[in-house]
DNA sequence: TTATTATTGTTCTAAAATGAGACAATAAGC
DNA sequence: GCTTATTGTCTCATTTTAGAACAATAATAA
């Protein structure tokens, strides 16, 4: 016998999610020398919020938030991490929600599941930028790229979630630089020359760094596989483009 | 006019509380050379649990966290920290929590607010062994300092709790030498000898350091104030005690 | 064909950090 | 005063890093 709810315990779509817990994704893609993220566009309110979710009664949170975020960039298998649980009182402000309903033509009636106050679980995505496909939600108008450093004003606390994702994720770039193979991967493609790499980094870092230097420090980390060269149509020596290594083949 | 509830989502004790999600500790302190955490012993069932608690409605996530520490342990200003949320359906095993309730006299009716599934926030917090004065709550029969190295098993996923929460103060200890001062310092006593902060970094570490290499590399951070020698009536030279430099006298 | 240019892979040297040990200083016990 | 254990500091070899230099080389212009 299933579990029996109040009313305003299920959703609008009917489905048996956990109450006051949402997810919220920080989806970071790497275009151009750039760092993005995914934003949600609120139809004819102007409003931009983080693509978020709801975890189901019957499912893992880890799962759900996988769930989400495939719904989200039609793809499975993301790098995908918590960073952080936001549960301020502040949070609970209805305002926003309640213009982007009243936009969809839905009813804010009082004591509705989405008006209640979340506590939500930041996760942290990295995800190749050329092979998501955005996908808005229900409430949502579109779902696309925005640049890092040029954000729109975003609802609610989601600048704060922005800024600690960013921070984790470059404290995990230090930090795991062993099995930094999979975790930079995400946000390259398949292959790539060593300044596209070093790029990467200094952008997440926000500072440069020595070329030498750098080439020397990840050439010692054994996890570079050496292609042909890449011949750009640039007046200038062609770079060798590279690839990861893969985990399996590096024991 | 107060939020309607059902029945349901109010705890035992008539507080209201958010539904499903709970509180987490891992409380580490240092004595002996040792690192141990507070755990709890639920009467008449050889159950031992992480000290943990809930969010009230009218409560910030992380002061709901503070509270619930100063509760266990009589402190407040604890350096306490997020590091992780546990979702996972494997939580949701009713049979401890129905043993500790009917050792308690309390019925474990279907449906009771304690036997949901709860998604749990796991915090960890660094004391000052002697400082603290483990306070059971309700539910159990004593608090107490367990040696990391030798815990009792615990229930449902403490344990891996508990190795998540290890984990992270290890990568902490790394990453956090900035400001390093204020984040041992509660481990430790006021004043200590170099060799105590070495073996705290041991013990956390899980790894032999080099005496002459970690006094250097210490003493040049410029965050310890030498005080004056320590005399223990052992047959050798007596070291000095240091104080960590506060913050505010930093700059 | 031959310079020219921009970028790359590599090498070199000086500086800095670290590893591993040596050594004198010194409380307390004998 | 001698011994013992531990401490603070110093030394030297090794490793790592910063910063610059240099040769290689695609494409372009002369």
């Amino acid at each position: 016998m299933p579990h029996q709810l109040a009313p305003e315990e299920v959703s609008p779509d009917g489905v048996d999610f956990l109450p006051g817990l949402a997810l919220d994704f920080v989806v970071f893609g790497f275009h151009q020398n750039q760092l993005k993220i995914l934003l949600l566009e609120y139809w004819n309110t102007g409003l931009f919020a983080l693509p978020g979710g709801f975890i189901r009664r019957d499912e893992n949170l880890n799962d759900a938030a996988r769930r989400v975020l495939a719904e989200r960039t039609n793809l499975s298998d993301i790098y995908l991490e918590q960073f952080y649980i936001f549960g301020d009182l502040a949070r609970h402000d209805t305002t926003p929600l309640r213009a982007i309903m009243e936009a969809k033509g839905l009813a804010p009636t009082k004591g509705h599941w989405l008006l209640n106050r979340f506590v939500s679980v930041g996760y942290y995505a990295l995800i190749d930028f050329t092979k998501a496909v955005p996908i808005p939600d229900l409430l949502s108008d579109t779902c696309d790229w925005y640049e890092l450093s040029a954000l729109p004003t975003l609802m609610l606390d989601h600048r704060d979630i922005v800024q600690k994702a960013l921070e984790t994720l470059r404290a995990d770039l230090d930090r795991k630089l062993i099995g930094f193979n999979r975790w930079a991967a995400p946000l390259l493609s398949e292959t790539f020359t060593m300044t596209d790499l070093q790029s990467l980094y200094e952008t997440i870092l926000g500072q440069k760094l020595r070329r030498s230097s750098f080439q020397r420090k990840i050439l010692s980390m054994d996890i570079l596989e050496r292609l042909d060269k890449k011949y750009t149509g640039g007046a200038h020596k062609a770079p060798y483009l590279y690839r990861f290594i893969l985990e399996n083949k590096l024991h």
